[in-house]
DNA sequence: AAGGATCGTTTCGGATCCGTATCATTTCAG
DNA sequence: CTGAAATGATACGGATCCGAAACGATCCTT
């Protein structure tokens, strides 16, 4: 229990972030999206598309065409889960991961120059 | 300069408040109405069309259609200005003032919850 | 081996959003 | 007073996304 933040501090972060992802990314992600991508690239693996559906209270199609697009983007990877073949394990991969990267830098960036 | 937040902190924040923003709200805000929003309720009016169109880097017609779907929700409301009739201004409302302040004690709660 | 259950994908109609181009209104300079 | 400039709204075609339903492939029980 460590980040203090105040509300003003929190919105005016909020806004710089969005303001920055609006603003150089012509096609930018859409937070269903970026739920998704964080999702796999923060917590344990395996992730199914049933998985993730179940998790983030949405649609399997939802899931289905969020690995289309970001797959066509490379930031995320689809495998057939040898184990079980009805099974679709998303795996991260490199360019994704230094999309993460980038995105972690980001907000950091954006939270030090907040205003005290 | 005093937020200070590691990067796999600032990845989780941001993964836990899109979680958020996503499994609750049906009809969630894309990233430049969120901005727009922000923009309105943070910097100084007046706020117009074009003006928030340069500072977003978008058309115009986005931020007529985005005021029209804002004001549809009443998270926003236009007046056109006496001066000069041309012009039209962004206002705050009640609700969105409201929307906003919830938004902004949702990441206050979201990064005290972060682990160190 | 057969039938049902599970999983991811596809299809469908509908809604939303985009940028370009155009339009109506208002202002202002000559 | 008239025509150009500026502002926001609208029309249009295209792209994307949505949820519900149907579908094919795979697994599992019996």
């Amino acid at each position: 229990m460590a980040v203090d933040l105040r509300p003003s501090q929190a919105l005016k972060l909020l806004h710089d972030l969005n303001h920055e992802m609006v603003r150089d990314d012509d096609r930018d992600l859409s937070a269903r999206q970026i739920t998704i991508l964080l999702t796999v690239y923060l917590e344990p693996p395996p992730h199914t598309v049933r998985g993730l559906a179940a998790k983030l209270n949405v649609t399997k199609p939802v899931i289905t065409r969020a690995l289309d697009t970001m797959g066509r983007m490379e930031l995320l990877q689809r495998r057939r889960d040898p184990a079980d073949r009805r099974n679709v394990v998303v795996q991260r991969t490199v360019k994704g991961a230094l999309y993460v990267e980038r995105l972690g830098d980001l907000v950091v960036a954006k939270a030090k120059e907040l205003p005290l």
